[in-house]
DNA sequence: TTGACATATTCCGATATGGGGATATAATTT
DNA sequence: AAATTATATCCCCATATCGGAATATGTCAA
């Protein structure tokens, strides 16, 4: 098999930066694919393309306005995502005081030495 | 070209679902090699190569003990994808204030057309 | 109906992927 | 030193991707 298709979740629809770009767009309000392409100032082809993988998996939607389709963010679609990165928060907020204790015990009884720092993903 | 790589950041890396479920595992503490393979049961081969990618673009951070190498999350890294994703918290919010003001406006002075709602993925 | 405008679709090629399987490296024990 | 345990790396291949360029579809106006 291959890599996990780009239309499979959200999370491989939004793992393409060009992907957030066109996201960040949209989230100042619905828009026409010709405003996002000359905002963005790519190929209109390339535009289109991404718009649809985003549709496809739900993070956008569609509405015909004559010659137009206005483009919208749905939100809600974006919220597994923050689910899911609120779960390890305990992570960063923990690291956070240890690192803080860390520093604490070095000022007051040691000089530190002139390696790396405890927690770097050195080690190879 | 072709897709962004798996070690581009933190989001490609992410969004294989199988690194997910290696996320998960190492969320409980951290762990050797051998403990996740044993919990996941894939072949080992398989989640060192995950382990692999989620350590280049930092989400894990490695510690050798004897033979065995002790996989652990490195929180901060996490971090991005969260601050990213809450962005756009007022998009779900605010979609659930629309939601329910339209179905109070809907119960209070109209009988509802046999129609779409507004904002629906449809009209393809 | 012809033309202009807005957007979508198709074809192309280079590329990195992920799983399978075999094997290499490293550390420990006997 | 040899055997064992723990983990990493290599090779192979089917596959989906992204960008580029050309073209198709759809809608409105004259």
């Amino acid at each position: 098999m291959a890599r996990t298709p780009t239309t499979f979740d959200v999370f491989n629809a939004v793992a393409e930066p060009r992907r957030r770009e066109v996201l960040s767009v949209l989230a100042s309000g619905e828009s026409p694919v010709g405003d996002i392409v000359s905002t963005l100032g790519w190929p209109q082809p390339q535009v289109s393309k991404h718009l649809q993988v985003l549709h496809q998996v739900g993070l956008v939607t569609v509405r015909r306005q004559g010659r137009q389709r206005l483009y919208r963010i749905n939100g809600p679609e974006i919220k597994p995502i923050y689910d899911w990165a609120a779960t390890f928060e305990r992570f960063w907020d923990h690291q956070l005081a240890a690192i803080k204790k860390r520093a604490e015990q070095k000022a007051n009884f040691t000089i530190p030495p002139a390696g790396r720092s405890p927690g770097d993903a050195v080690n190879n």
